[in-house]
DNA sequence: TAAGTGATTAGGCAATAGCTTAAATACGAT
DNA sequence: ATCGTATTTAAGCTATTGCCTAATCACTTA
């Protein structure tokens, strides 16, 4: 309970939900898509993970993160989202980013 | 939103809105049920009135506190509240306080 | 108006959060 | 095996949070 209240607390971390909310994604293109540094992004994540928001798996040499959809605080904060000015276009992106892929998938 | 997400960090700031669930009460009542001095509770109570969490009202010498119900963070903060092992027994203190109060009135 | 009580503000301190760069680890490809 | 890429860990710095005590403000009552 207290590491999920933590983990929404901040603003960065909403968003990296935002981002994961409709495609999974590496730690890297999600340090890509912010304006810090892939340490700094490497802890948001782990935040994330210690409070069961995300889920994280090593194939190869890349780590895919992805939102743990069955999970109460996520389907409460992606309803929150919805309607957030500011989680709104990020949402899109992943969206945007899903259909990319599945485009690309036919090659 | 921003400001709703910081306040519910605290675990303090959660349990003082667990109190609040069942019953108005004064700064004074509020400080003196947490183990922090009363200046801290002020500022928490601060806090929670910026996020829009709660209200207060002076009347006379007091401050009264009270939840704002109808709000969509409070409602859903008071759902998870409901299954909380650290919520509920302050929320019962809360009903019990009212009842006294609804007993003593008849005085 | 003076004293007493409730509440907040001010000032200061310790602990923590969040960021950065540099180093280390893990993996893939040449 | 070595090099390049992806990611995390380590170390250190700054800003913020949260608390305390002391002081101030607001109100009531004698």
């Amino acid at each position: 309970m207290q590491r999920i209240f933590e983990a929404l607390a901040s603003a960065v971390r909403r968003k990296i939900l935002a981002y994961l909310s409709n495609a999974e994604m590496t730690a890297g293109e999600i340090a890509a898509r912010f304006e810090i540094s892939k340490p700094a992004v490497s802890q948001h994540l782990t935040i994330l993970e210690n409070a069961g928001l995300v889920a994280s798996e090593k194939r190869g040499q890349y780590v895919h993160y992805r939102l743990i959809e069955d999970n109460l605080a996520n389907t409460l904060n992606g309803y929150l989202q919805e309607v957030c000015p500011v989680a709104r276009p990020i949402k899109a992106e992943s969206a945007r980013k899903r259909l990319e892929r599945d485009h690309n998938s036919d090659a």
